[in-house]
DNA sequence: CATGAATGAGTATTCATTCAT
DNA sequence: GATGAATGAATACTCATTCAT
């Protein structure tokens, strides 16, 4: 592992845009030649996709050059190696899904109807996103290896959690939901419903004879979600 | 890959005992000569543990070898090479779950009891067997790739549902459950709650600063399931 | 630098014979195939070479595997990597010429006698072994970096010590010798005398036009070497 | 190796002050604007100690140009590559020694003493310039396959042997020496014995178990040399 | 003059698989 | 049946050098 030589790569910071956005952006018609910032995100967002496909061990370095339609050279240069690359997608991804968790503004909305926002935010992303899902089965195959080492990551999601109790809260004082729930094991629930079904659905396609990917069976299984959750939070 | 030379292994036919069984099953005293079944068990229990580990692509064939503590050299010849040794344990990892699974007779009680039975029977399973989620996650990675070719899948799974629909159609007829559920659903948000917690523990863990693999944190979410798993069912 | 998988190599003796001697041996023709020892030795015998010739860094593992006429992948099957392999060539190659010197058994001739063998010895040694003072020079260039590590090799060096102390005791007791000479110093103003020559003859023979690579000017530092060491051993 | 490129460097004159003396000068106040040469410099300096210490094929381009904090791109600039610029070190190195030997103006001193002065300065000069060894060290591993292109490196020398031939034949004159020395065997030993020791003190070291680079050892060496060359000189 | 992005050809090492005994 | 030597095709990473600004 090269990481002692990921020290160029720290200090890029990881643009929120990059692993998320850059990916369905339209191929914008710029210089070509000699642009740092594109070929840095290229890089990230094809980094994304290989490792969210392949995991961190079947990922592979040429393949991500491949994609990125740069030099591999240019790999080594933005981000030090193929781990301190995968320490960044995996930050990325994770600064993606926070940032636009957070342009939701929950506070402002009704207990249930800022939950139901949150449920359908959490499914939509999960559905738009399958690099996130894989990025996260990946590191989770690996124990949180790599995460572990990143110390902001905790920060990130203390709004999260502060956000999801003030509905709770608001919610039990209006009597739309019951009390005593723990704020974590909610998101958990939600995040369980929605990552399980979209990560799983190859082999449970397979073993229900059921296709899965279809538009009806996965808005069905949005529907069900919010039943779930909402049936769980009913006093 | 070298995928068209699974041929050999195909006659190979998938031990019940293979995956789940062999592994704490007591050295069964025959007359000798099974040294050639020892050996493909441990074979196998060895690459299910690897391939659940690292991911199909990352699992090593050495590090499946020195783990079984075997001549690399066996491993070709008892099952061909590395796809086909992953098919044996993705299949020997099926019939294992759904072998136990059977034995849970869930006909000859309450429905309520029956499904309390099935949740926490399911929650035990992936918590003593966790290669099986590993599996899981990396042939869903690979969207099933290997899974799909494999025939008596299936079949597998039909008794499951059934099941399953017969407790549903008894809970209803008592006035337990709600009508109207979907057998695969239910299986899906069991299967979904118990297995993205033992899954995502890593991850989750380190965003909440929570350790989500100590034993009261694992015991609250298997009561949590079955809260849930019942609040939807309620009528 | 790998060296924390080196392992293996570790466990393979230095073979005498190899560094020194498996060079100059007539090419046996043997079965060829699945010989562990002979693959070993000439992997060895052209890594001495390779490095001698190009120095650590400048040295190729693929031109050691194609001078040793072998598959790439045994080197590493056999030394575990770079590192290694070259600690094996430095280690072989101190063995070697220790062993040579061991048996010129030197105390059963006149101190005179002994220490012109002596001088002989060395000056032959070094210019039948070029690769031996290319594998120094690398080591020095890297301040002994690996041979430090080496354990046995201060062992291996105290019976020259002793016997050059013997010789020069019994020189001064016939008063052939000076008294007051340090065994060390000794060997190194012959070391020097003779390793200098040969290691530097390609840029003398440049800045003094003078070809220093040929016979007679080779014959004639030989005996410059006896010149200059008795007329500083005399009393 | 572009060695074909080399042509732009040609025409760079070797500065005698770069390589030797760069180092130490201190910054001569000219109107400015000097920066090119400034750059030049230090190049050179990092380059020599570049090549010094990794040998040709160990150095490393990015190295030189991080030691010398310049850009990588100016290195090409000022001498068009790497063979060309270890060619420019290599001269440069050589015309510093030579420069300053010239200084020594034996020519008034007593046989004996510039002898002596000569023994003196060679030694003092290798103990103060390491890199200079080196460079010798790598040029020779490479059986100066650079040196002999350079044309007029026989010129630079000249001077040297004429010195040393007429402090030998005062010598013999006077009777301090023997007759019938050659005075390149005279410099060669003396080089020999200087070289050897500070070249191979770090193999030395570990081989007797003894702390060459102490300066104890250091002095007694230089010592030891003049006794050499003296006792050898005797008539 | 100066900078840093870009590149293609290496360079050490690893992998799955086969062969000879 | 069992063993370990042998292999070619990857695989992560590095190097000297050039190009655009």
């Amino acid at each position: 592992m090269s990481e002692a030589k990921t020290a160029k790569s720290r200090s890029k910071s990881v643009d929120v845009e990059a692993a998320g956005q850059a990916i369905s952006s339209p191929p914008v018609e710029r210089p070509r030649l000699r642009d740092a910032e594109r070929t840095s995100k290229a890089i990230l967002a094809a980094a994304t996709k290989e490792f969210a496909e392949r995991g961190y061990g079947g990922a592979r370095v040429d393949a991500i050059a491949e994609r990125a339609k740069i030099n591999k050279r240019m790999l080594y240069h933005y981000f030090g190696g193929k781990d301190a690359l995968y320490v960044a997608v995996l930050e990325g991804s994770y600064v993606a899904i926070r940032s636009a968790e957070a342009r939701l503004d929950l506070s402002h909305r009704s207990p249930t109807e800022g939950m139901r926002e949150l449920v359908v935010f959490t499914w939509k992303y999960f559905l738009d996103h399958p690099e996130f899902l894989g990025i996260l089965s990946t590191e989770n195959m690996q124990k949180a290896r790599f995460l572990k080492r990143s110390a902001r990551i905790f920060e990130l999601h203390s709004p999260l959690v502060a956000e999801i109790s003030g509905l709770l809260g608001r919610g039990v004082a209006t009597g739309d939901f019951r009390s005593d729930c723990d704020p974590v094991k909610i998101y958990m629930s939600i995040a369980a419903l929605g990552s399980f079904f979209l990560t799983n659905r190859w082999t449970l396609s397979t073993i229900f004879q059921r296709n899965l990917s279809e538009k009806s069976e996965i808005d069905a299984w949005g529907e069900h979600i919010i039943e779930v959750i909402f049936a769980y939070l009913r006093p």
